[in-house]
DNA sequence: CTTGAAGCTATAGTTGCTAGAGACATTAAG
DNA sequence: CTTAATGTCTCTAGCAACTATAGCTTCAAG
């Protein structure tokens, strides 16, 4: 049985981070010794390691909530699961799609600047004016998160 | 004159956001009407348009305070504000170089899947253990943020 | 002149943690 | 055995950048 600073170091993720996942029900509630400290087997190990590669892969908590709730009944169709990677991918694609437009606009903004004074910086007046950018990098109704 | 509503119609930004940005001083506190209604003018009007096409290129707020109280002395050199910029462009290129790596996985994992129960989902199994993937995609010490 | 939209303030909620305070538990050294 | 240094406990508050709600006032159209 792992202490939680052990289980932390195992799985890289922190200890107040671990104990804010049980909090919000991501983790069942740990056991504990006779001093009240917790105590992790195999199988919550496994379980932050999911949760820990998940969270590296983008998915939010919600979508890992989910994917475990799936994971803990194998004989289903694993349908959901792949639909919920699918929405991530997805997820991914736009948000690389918006920051390679986002890295065009600001390539052109700093190798425009001849470097003088504010009132030339073209830094300066393509971000007063978004007419001045080559794409249209606008923030549509994805979110900004992750 | 325009009302906060018009102005936010112009400018594309949402009313609640306008008064937020008021009251964290990134705007000035506005004109008022006799009845106490927000009142603004093509100047402020500007200043918006300025934070709005900075937030749509990934800036964050404090790098936006920074940008506009370097716009208000155009007699500087612009090596502040050039700074900012490249750095919000290494910012955007190193979420790049990670999101380019999670769109890779992701693929892998949906395109691995024979779509069977959750015991042979190969989206759980790579899940649960990060030596199945092909790259280490894993979170540096870069915020996912944005 | 009435009514509905738009504005006001103030507070709380969102996501995914992180940081602190103050108290108890465990471990290692002396 | 005692102390000191960690480690852990709970609880609360804070971060970015908003968004939502409640309960009010003001404005503009018919
Ligand atoms: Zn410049
Ligand atoms: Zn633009
Ligand atoms: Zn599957
Ligand atoms: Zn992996």
């Amino acid at each position: 049985m792992l202490t939680i600073g052990k289980l932390g170091e195992a799985a890289g993720v922190k200890v107040p981070t671990i104990r804010y996942y049980e909090q919000i029900g991501l983790l069942p509630e740990a056991e504990r010794s006779a001093g009240n400290q917790r105590l992790y087997g195999r199988k919550a190990m496994e379980r932050l390691a999911f949760i820990r590669h998940a969270r590296d892969l983008g998915f939010t908590l919600e979508a890992i909530r989910d994917l475990l709730s799936l994971s803990d009944r194998p004989d289903q169709s694993c349908a959901a699961a792949d639909a919920i990677a699918r929405a991530q991918l997805a997820e991914v694609e736009s948000r690389l799609a918006r920051l390679t437009a986002l890295k065009a606009e600001l390539e052109r903004m700093v190798v425009q600047c001849a470097g003088g004074k504010i009132a030339d910086c073209r830094v300066i007046e393509v971000l007063g004016d978004h007419s001045l950018c080559a794409t249209d990098h606008r923030h549509p109704e994805t979110e900004l998160a992750q």
